[in-house]
Order: structure tokens, then sequence, then C-alpha cells
RNA sequence: GCCGAAGUGGUGUAAUGGCAGCCACGAUUGACUCAAAAUCAAUUGCCCUGACGGGCGUGUGGGUUCGACUCCCACCUUCGGCACCA
């Protein structure tokens, strides 16, 4: 029999009966999670006796396989769901699935599986996944926002903002691929094209239904009671972006039509030389001239077909056109040019702006371009020859060409902290110019769709044009499954047995085809979770006065500004419209005060990185199909091919080459791209070829792809792309499989290393080789656990007590650590742990079996919320009673943590010099006095004497520290 | 471009303003082995030195401080977000 035993091997050494059993994870992992789901250890039930905690992670998106990026979110803050369970909490941590999205229609389009049965095929395929985890998880709390019992709900609170006037509807832009008669997402548009075709798209006015956000925008900025990352909360102010101003009123010169102008520097009104209207304003149409009309509308085409993005970079050269009607600036009447630019955008303000380009930046770089005059209204106390010709001034000064208000002090702050500012709008308010307001950056939310796979936007169109939302008993609004997803057109607006159905007076009308946006879904989630199965409310009020608020969430930082401010909207939104009420009844019932519970929903969060893919070489390809566009091709054949093939710059002559071609001109019929898989969709590749372009290629069912390095009939799923270190995802195809860790190090192993090898907050690249730390930690944990208590009783008392030392500091160190979300630095102690503790064991006699006992269990107790399986095994093997998981976690005593000796270090000049030792608590003369007799400190003063000696005492207790002395000469 | 964050050995990382590199990965040497793997022991920031020892060192340049990876200013690079990916 030949058996390779690799590291990872499961196998047990059979020729060696001597040895005990080799930790084996899969056994024992497979084992302890069948017992625990049988016990319901995991069940979180409304217990009043004890206090509650409510731990929360991102729910996933159903994208497949779960991807190694899920671990590295959810285990660790299973770990500490783990550690506060062993504190004493009845803690509850739920999971469930953000089942609606873009991925599910892809996979419809092109591959021709309905969404449904792929986002549920992907859920069941993930749960299985995520049990293997060994988390925590009460899977009886499970929802999924795809289920029509979930939807259902997400209509309700639709219908609750809808009736309360937090909904309305609106026109906004939406990307338009006139060929797909389709509205796409952000991410199916490259480079102004569609990615699945190739084909323009432009941007395109639709009516569509808003959330009236904007209304919290001010409550949003307060964070009460709640402990949130400083990076977040300023993210979030910033995408509020809230400013004080005026908004001004200008009329044209013919027509007499009001431009409404939002600014924050009404004190240069005065400088305004023109005016700029966003291509998108409504008024372009009605103030163009003739002569103007073709030159507009080529502007205004040109803009539509760019994104917002590339509007407002500011490093790109500005562009406008002149619209030929004039404005009249209401403060001094003068007559000034109306421009469309695309810098002012729809979305922010008013749409349009008074342009002072000696004051602003924009507006300067505008007026240069364009040769438009350019006129200094502050006047800096200290202004040379050139204020204002080289750049746009902002700071404080003088008003100067401004009338009445000359010799005025603008002190340069924004709102009615500048005296100028403030006089200027009084002024305008009783002219009746304008008037004072706020701006925010923040718009409100637009949670239209025009998609299939999402929750129905419950309204119904009257035949008479009225709007009335779908009866409660009504609800949900159910998808119809018979639909045909081909990509063209809107698949819901298509179709009649959806589209058609009654009003409430029994008259024909017409549904809603909008879905909402899958953030809805995800904006109360935590909620549904309280009562997933609950048929005739959102949420179980019972459950909600027990549990609520959410006391931990933890998830990606990538979710500062939309997601996170999503949920507190939404939960702001449902204080105001009385949701809470029963709650609040049923926890003043049980003491419990309600003040101040429901006014945000996450109390404490967190965010952790991400997991990058690990560096690796990826594919290039060469292609052969036929063209669709100029940057699209149907494959039939796909081959890998070597890097520096498919850098070759002319195909065509490498056909030559290779003799694949009979002619130049079969080649340009046939086509052929290579080059660098960038993205992949199902079976869509975006290649970037030797000249830097991006190309699309749709391998078709049934092409041939060549992987030389894979045997087999080889599948587009197998095609890997972009090398190097980078996110992690599904459409890059780089994931990280973890079944296959857990297979080859177990889950414990994989939780470990996760845990250990990165900076949380952090994230970073998966490395295969580093996983090999933790799992060493482990194998060595159960050799020494396995390997029995010793035989003496009792051993050297000096060893037995610097054990216990170490043990405690452990206790310590790992709690703080695990209360703090610092997981690698708690692992690296319960290494540490393990090290001293078998260096303890080497010498026989040295430790006793009672002190042994106590030292093992404690660190079993400590590994417990990191390791649940293992500890679980071991802490049966020494004799524990079950649940490790139901136990206490250890008390920190700092009395047995204490040193008795400890280093003091010397310093010259804040350098250490020497180090001596000392009892721990040393006074700070002894310090001195011991350090001044090192030969560090003598050599530092060279006979001299010190210009100033400073002791930093050291502490002996928690975190602990050295003394230091530092001679200053 | 705007907003936010991060830059520390070959690598992942650690360090309430107080010994920079804990804990690991990798590497080198040795033990065990016919050999390899595993395991064990030792070394491992860089430079000079036979050694003792010395110099330099936390992205770059300034500053504050007895003392700076840590605080402040400027710059460079990388990452996340920018409203229809989730």
């Amino acid at each position: 029999m030949f058996v390779i035993l690799t590291r990872y091997s499961s196998t047990t050494c059979e020729t060696d009966m001597t040895h005990r059993a080799k930790y084996n994870p899969q056994a024992i992992e497979s084992k302890w999670q069948a017992r625990w789901e049988q016990d319901e250890l995991y069940r979180s039930k409304v217990d009043w006796s004890k206090p509650k905690y409510y731990a929360l992670t991102m729910l996933p998106y159903p994208s497949g396989d779960l991807h190694i990026g899920h671990w590295f979110a959810m285990t660790p803050s299973d770990a500490r769901a783990r550690y506060m369970r062993m504190q004493g909490f009845n803690v509850m941590f739920p999971m469930g699935f953000d089942a609606f999205g873009l991925p599910a229609e892809n996979a419809a389009v092109q591959r021709g599986i309905h969404p449904a049965k792929w986002t549920h095929a992907n859920m069941e395929r993930m749960r299985k996944q995520l049990r293997s985890m060994g988390a925590m998880f009460d899977w009886e709390r499970e929802a999924a926002s795809c289920e029509p019992e979930y939807y259902k709900w997400t209509q309700w609170f639709f219908k609750k903002f809808y009736e309360s006037g937090l909904a309305y509807r609106s026109e906004a832009l939406v990307n338009w691929s006139p060929t797909l008669q389709t509205v796409l997402a952000n991410e199916q548009v490259i480079d102004g094209k569609d990615e699945r075709t190739g084909q323009p798209v432009i941007q395109k006015m639709l009516t569509q239904w808003f959330f009236r956000m904007t209304k919290y925008a001010d409550e949003l900025l307060s964070y009460v009671n709640v402990d949130w990352p400083e990076p977040i909360r300023m993210m979030q102010a910033n995408w509020i972006g809230r400013s004080e101003g005026a908004r001004v009123i200008f009329r044209t010169e013919v027509g007499d039509h009001p431009i409404e102008i939002f600014t924050t520097r009404p004190d240069t009104l005065w400088g305004a030389t023109f005016m700029v209207l966003a291509p998108e304003h409504p008024l372009v149409e009605q103030i163009v001239p003739a002569e103007h009309k073709e030159s507009v509308q080529a502007y205004v085409e040109k803009a539509a077909r760019q994104t917002e993005l590339e509007r407002t970079a500011d490093d790109r050269d500005k562009t406008g056109v002149f619209t030929g009607a004039y404005a009249i600036n209401p403060v001094n009447g003068e007559r000034i040019p109306i421009w469309i630019a695309d810098y002012v955008l729809i979305t922010y303000g008013t749409g349009a702006i008074m342009a002072v380009p000696a004051h602003d930046e924009r507006d300067f770089a505008f007026a240069r371009q364009y040769g438009l005059e350019i006129r200094p209204v502050i006047r800096p106390d200290d202004a040379g020859d050139d204020f204002c010709v080289n750049a746009a001034y902002s700071g404080a000064g003088h008003m100067i060409n401004s009338g009445r208000f000359d010799g005025t002090f603008a002190n340069g702050e924004k709102g009615r902290k500048n005296g100028a500012i403030s006089a200027v709008i009084d002024w305008i308010s009783g002219q009746g110019y304008g008037r004072e307001a706020i701006n925010y950056r923040l718009r409100d939310w637009l949670i239209s769709r025009q998609r299939y796979w999402g929750a129905p936007i419950p309204m119904v169109y009257r035949a008479d044009g009225t709007v009335e939302p779908v009866a409660d008993q009504d609800l949900p609004a159910q998808l119809p499954a018979d639909v045909v997803m081909t990509g063209v057109g809107n698949p819901l607006a298509n179709h009649e047995g959806f589209v058609n159905t009654t009003d409430s007076n029994g008259q024909p009308a017409r549904r809603e085809t909008d879905t909402m946006d899958t953030f809805m879904c995800s904006s109360w989630y935590w909620f549904r979770y309280l009562s997933p199965r609950k048929s005739d409310a959102a949420f179980d009020a019972e459950e909600a006065a027990y549990w609520l608020p959410v006391d931990v969430y933890t998830g990606g930082a990538e979710h500062a500004t939309m997601h996170l401010l999503y949920a507190r909207f939404f939960t702001k939104s449902m204080r105001d419209l009385g949701m809470f009420e029963e709650t609040a009844d049923i926890m003043q019932a049980h003491g419990r005060s309600p003040q101040a519970l429901f006014d945000e929903p996450f109390m404490l969060l967190r965010n952790q990185g991400q997991i990058l893919g690990e560096e690796r070489e990826g594919h290039y390809i060469r292609a052969h199909g036929q063209w669709d566009s100029n940057t699209k091709l149907f494959a039939d054949q796909v081959n890998v091919i070597d890097k520096e093939e498919a850098l070759m710059v002319d195909p065509v002559a490498l056909s030559h080459i290779t003799g694949e071609f009979a002619s130049v001109a079969e080649e340009q019929m046939s086509g052929t791209v290579m080059g660098e898989i960038v993205k992949r969709t199902e079976n869509i590749l975006t290649v970037r070829d030797s000249k830097g372009e991006l190309k699309t290629v749709e391998v078709r069912t049934g092409a041939e792809i060549n992987i030389p390095d894979v045997p087999g009939t080889n599948t587009v799923n197998q095609l890997k792309h972009h090398l190097e270190i980078q996110r992690m995802s599904k459409s890059k195809g780089n994931v990280v499989n973890p079944d296959e860790w857990v297979n080859k190090a177990g889950a414990d192993t994989v939780r470990a290393y996760l845990m250990f090898g990165f900076d949380w907050t952090k994230g970073g690249p998966w490395d295969s080789q580093g996983i090999e730390g933790p799992a060493r930690w482990l194998r060595d944990v159960w050799d020494i656990v396995t390997a029995g208590a010793p035989a003496t009783a009792s051993g050297n008392p000096d060893a037995e007590r610097a054990l216990e030392r170490r043990v405690h500091q452990t206790i310590y160190k790992v709690s703080l650590d695990m209360e703090n979300f610092s997981f690698n630095t708690a692992v690296a102690a319960l290494m540490t742990l393990k090290n001293d503790l078998r260096a303890a064991l080497r010498e026989p006699g040295k430790i006793g079996a009672a002190a042994w006992t106590q030292a093992v269990k404690t660190m079993l107790l400590l590994m417990a919320p990191i390791t649940p399986h293992l500890a679980e095994e071991l802490w049966e093997r020494v004799g524990g009673a079950y649940s490790i998981h139901q136990q206490a976690f250890p008390a920190y005593d700092a009395a047995k943590a204490a040193d008795d000796m400890t280093t003091l270090i010397v310093m010259k000049n804040g350098k250490p010099v020497d180090r001596v030792d000392v009892a721990a608590g040393i006074s700070e003369a002894d310090a001195i006095a011991a350090a001044m007799a090192t030969h560090g400190a003598q050599r530092a003063l060279n006979g001299g004497t010190p210009k100033r000696v400073i002791f930093v005492p050291g502490r002996n207790e928690g975190q602990k520290s050295e003394p230091k002395v530092n001679i200053v000469v």
C-alpha cells in the first residue's frame, strides 16, 4: 500500500499504532455541527431574564459560490458573537440572502436560466457552504428578500411611505440602450457603450419613483448614542453635503422665464458675468433662439453620452455652448449671457448656476476657455496687480463693484458666519430677488428599476391617469414566473398578464412595471429576522421589543454611503410613521425604556476590509468568430495562449505566420480578438488587446474552448481573468474557494487564518502559504492536549506560578482584543500561550497535573469563539461539561497576571542604550539610580551631567509596559 | 476630479507618544531519515566588522516633543466609494 500524505492529509497514520490520533478536522467538524444543530445550541429565543445582544453581519448576495470574502466578513463576526455569548449575553446572530439583483438577470439572458431558479439554486448551495463555517447562525431566522413572504413587506413599506408622502414620482436620467430598448445599469456601460452589444448608450429622462430622503438630511448628519467609525461618518456627512447659501431668481431678457439658482456665495452676485444651465435643464428648449438651436442640440446630445463622473472631472477641459439668450442679474440689472455646459449637473441644486469666474475655480476655467468677462467683487486687503487674473480668489476681502455693498467685509467663511453673505441675503430677501436656502448634495433616493428580478412597486395606474396603491389584501403584487428573458425590452412591461389589472373600483387599470432598487430590500432585513415567517406584519413586536436595536453591525466599508445611509433613513422613517409604537409599549411593560432606541438601526458599526485575489497569471486568449460590431465578436473558438503571443500587435500578420488563414480577407471576415481577459460576466468576456482597446467577446453556446493547462473539455467558467492582486468577485474569476480549503485544512484552520493573517479593517491578498501558521497552531494544540496531563500531581511552584501568570495575561489580551475586533492579535496571544505551555511541559516534573488541567481548560475556553469545533472536541476530552460554548469566558485576575520583575529601559535622548532587570513597580528614585549605574548610561554621559532625566513608570496591569529612564544630554 | 483610508523586514503583520518588527509565513543551517515530507533546534530588518561593537532604518520632505510608525503641514503611491454591481 502506498499512501501519499499531504500536509493537510486527514488520514491517520495507521502504520504507527502507538501514536494517538492526529488532528482530523473534517471528522470532528461534521460531528459537532450535527450535534449543535440537533441540540439547537444556537437557537436564539427571547428571554427577558438575560441581557440580549443582536449581532448582525451583512447578508450576502447569492451569486453562486460562497467566496473567501464572505468568510472573512462572517467568521470573525461569528467569533465575536460567540465571545459575547460566553460573556453572558443572549446572542442572536442571524443570516439571510439579499436575493434580488442584476446577476440573476445576466444568467437568464446569457444562459437561459430563469432568475428565480438560478437564485434558489445558489441559495441552496450557499446555505450548505455557510453551515460549513461552524458559525452560530440561527437558521430558523433566515430570510431571503426574493420570497413573496418577504417582498410583500418590502411593498407594504413602499405603500406606507407613499401614503405618508415620502414616496413620489419625478423624472430622472437613465442609461438607455436604443438597440436593446432597455435601461442599463452603470456597470453594464463601458466607455459609453453597452458591454453586451458594444452599441452606444444614451442618457434618457424617465418618470420614476423616489423617496424623499432629503427630508432627513439634517438628522442623518447627527449620530447620537451610536459608535460608528469616524471615517464612515465623515463620508456620509460629505455625501449629504449640507451647504448654506441662497436661492436667487434671475429672469431671461426675452420671454421673462425665471431661472432659479443656488449659490453659497450671494456676496459675489455682482460678479456674475454669465449663467450656466445643465444640458438637461427644462428651460433649455424654451429660451434658445432659432439660430442657436442646432449647436445647442448637438451639445446636449453629446453631453447625454457621458457619465456624470466624466463630466465633473476637474482636470478635463471645460466645454459648453452659448444659447443665444440673455438673463438679467436682479441685483444690478445687468444683461448677462446664458450658456449651457456639462459641468453643471441637473441633479445638484437647481441645475443652473450664476457664474462668478473671479471667485470660483470652475467658472474661472470656463470663462478663460470662452473669453468671458472676469470681474472681481471681493478684494483681498493685500491684493497685488495680478489679483483674479491667473486664478479665482475665494478668500477674505472687502466687497467692490457691488453697489451699496462696496466696502463690506467678507471673511471668506460660508453661511451666516460671513457678515457680507448675511447682509446680502437679508437685502435680497427684502427686495424679493431671492431667499436664504440650504442645499444638500444628497439627492432623493431613486428606487425605480426597469428590471424583472426585483420587488414590483405596488402601484396601479387608472384609466384617468391617476395612481393608487395595490390594496393591502392584494399584496404581494407578485412577480409573474412565466417571463422570457432576452435582454431586450422590459420583461414586466411586455407581460400582458402582469400589466393588465383592475383598480379599487374594478375598472381596467395598468400596473406599475418598475421594480424596486435592491437596496430597498436590504434596508429593513434585520427587522425581518425577528420573525421571518410572520404573515400579518413585517416583524413581531414582542421579538422586536427584546432584540432591537442591533447591537453590532459588521460589513464592508464599501457600503459607507449607500446601504448604511439608506438603512438609517429607513429606520428613521419607520419611527416617524409610528411603526415601533407597539414595540415600545411592550418594552415598557418589561421595564425597558424605549427612549432613543429607534432613532438609529445599528448601535455599533465596524467595517472589515476586502480579501483580494491571490497573485497569479491570468489568461490571454485568442478568440475566433464573427464580428457583430467594431468592438464585439461572437466567438466559436477560444484558445488560451501565451502572453507574448497575445501582445503581438497585428493579429492579421500573425495569421500569416501561423498559416491559420488562407487570406487576409478571410481573416477579416471571420474575425479574431487577442488579448488579456479583464472582465467576465457569465459568457461575456471583456478583452484588452495589444493596443489597449477593450473588445467584447460573447462566447457562443457550444463554442470550442481550449485551455492547455486544463485537461478535458473546457468551459467558459474555467477562463480566468485579470492577473495580479485585486478585488475578488465572481465576475472577475479570481475567487478563492473556501470549500477547497475547508476540505484541505478544516473550517477551524480557515477561520483562524482569516482572523490571524490580516488586519481585519484592511483585508489583503489571500496567501495559500500563510495559512500554514494557523494550521500548525491547531495541530500543536491538539497534540499538547491529547497527550494528557503530566503524571505528577504537582510540579515546581515557580514554574506553575509563571504559567498561571502567562494564562492570565493571555485572558486579558484576548478579552480586550475580541472586544475591539482586533482578531489577529488575539490569535497571536493564543499562539504565544501555546508556545509557552509547550516549553513549560518540555521539562518533565515542572508542571503538575492540576496546573496543566487549569491552563489547558482556560486556553480552550479562550479559543472556543475562534475555533469552535476543535475547542469543543478537546474540551470533551479533558472532561469539560457540554457544551464549551455554554461556558463562561475566563475571568481575568490582575493579581495572578502581575509580574515580579521587569526590565528597565535606559535611554539617551529617547534611544535605548541599556537595560537592567528591576522589581516591577520600581520607584522613580530607585529607577533613576539603577539606570545611572548602567554601562550604557555612563557611556552616554561620558563623565558629564545630564540636562534632564525623565522617568516613565511601567505598568504591571492590563496592557503592560516597562519602566523607562530617558537621559537628556 | 471629489470624498474616505492605507503605506513598517523577502511576505502577512504588531507596537494607549515611550526597547520598531510581537505572532506567523518564507528562507538558511543543523538534528532525525537510505531519501524526502513532517517534526525538532538555531539564525533571519539593512549595511560595516573575524568578533566585540558600530551606523542606518516605519512611502518622501519639513515641523512639534526629553522622546514620533503614532501628532501637525506639504507631496508621492495604492485601495474603497462616487448615487442602476451588491
